[in-house]
DNA sequence: AATTAAATACCAACTGGTTAGTACATCGAA
DNA sequence: TTCGATGTACTAACCAGTTGGTATTTAATT
């Protein structure tokens, strides 16, 4: 592996760790055996990297979001899932990334923090115009306002990057299904 | 007010806008027109004051999570939009505390850390047993996990602590019925 | 009421330690 | 011999916590 992504990954490894600013530039050359000098032959500065790995992050999921919804022959249901499911996949892949993504955004400046929100605001926007599309061809039902009802599902799915076991006893899938069946079909008895 | 509230209240201002890090003792007691020495004959250190912060949110949270569920007069549903409404209705009272609450827990030692997860976990239990509660008086249906259920609701409601605007469009009640309505009823036309 | 002892509230200066970033040296491969 | 890659040594800034005080308030005693 090249040393630039050794450097990303043991960065992303320790910064979930300990956090960025408990993380010195020192404890990441040294626990790869290499020196500062190396560090910043590669990275502008320490924020410039963990600019790096928001941007690595967000984008992957923005473009799988894409995918799923570019997918014509699936219903509003059907991608809500697939949604959901891919959110809560993605722990067991990036397992600290996300937590760099929701702990240590403030530690970017102003312009970095500003273009990682607006690509944070256009995944959810995708989500509530899912939403929407769902409301309006009566998938689901009219009634509740789209934009809050997005930020509830956001939220289950991204709280779970707090508790989540990937060797847990209840696998990532069936995490996802319980999600959806809840958040489609709700946990009241229904008259 | 005593001088060693004026230091908690300041301190929950800057700990929630810059980070706890990112705050020195100097920030804090400049910010009041103090000294240092102020600081540490009331604190003895500075971590000591986060776990103060973490101990006064979560006891608040605890004692009034006890108030509703004592309640023999209401139903499950009634309690679980209680609680839900309370959660989100704190982050008008108690913003940043929130904030602190979730983002600078690892700041905490180990000790400090075992006490507030302890805690944490209690109310999460105490969600979950009334889940348990409700399906099995039939209010909401089995089938589903309680555990992960009760995950799910406090995800929707602890991330509104990143989002929620008290001065935004959409009143604290109005989100806690919105979600409460999501979780009991689901958004999905039922057949 | 006057005096004194003790507790309270605060301050200024200092210490020991850490850290991001820099300047420049070195080394090996093409 | 050039240059990409890495190492060494350093600096300037910052910060938590300590120490040794002083001024003020409170309480007890005569």
């Amino acid at each position: 592996m090249k040393m630039k992504d050794k450097i990303t990954e043991k960065s992303i490894e320790l910064f979930g760790e300990k956090g960025f600013n408990e993380t010195s530039i020192q404890d990441i050359v040294d626990s790869l055996g290499v020196t500062k000098g190396t560090f910043y032959y590669y990275f502008e500065s320490k924020q410039q990297l963990l600019m790096d790995i928001h941007l690595t992050f967000i984008d992957d999921l923005l473009s799988r979001q894409k995918d799923i919804l570019s997918d014509q022959s699936k219903s509003c249901k059907t991608k809500i899932f697939d949604i959901v499911r891919m959110l809560i996949k993605n722990i067991e892949k990036h397992g600290w990334d996300a937590l760099i993504f929701f702990r240590e955004i403030r530690h970017l400046n102003e312009e970095q923090m500003d273009k990682i929100v607006k690509k944070r605001a256009l995944f959810q926007h995708h989500l509530e115009d899912l939403i929407k599309l769902g409301m309006s061809q009566g998938e689901f039902r009219g009634g509740l306002p789209a934009d809050i009802v997005t930020l509830g599902i956001l939220g289950m799915c991204n709280w779970s990057y707090f508790w989540f076991d990937p060797k847990g006893r209840v696998p990532d899938e069936k995490v996802a299904m319980i999600y959806v069946d809840m958040v489609l079909n709700g946990i009241a008895v229904q008259r």
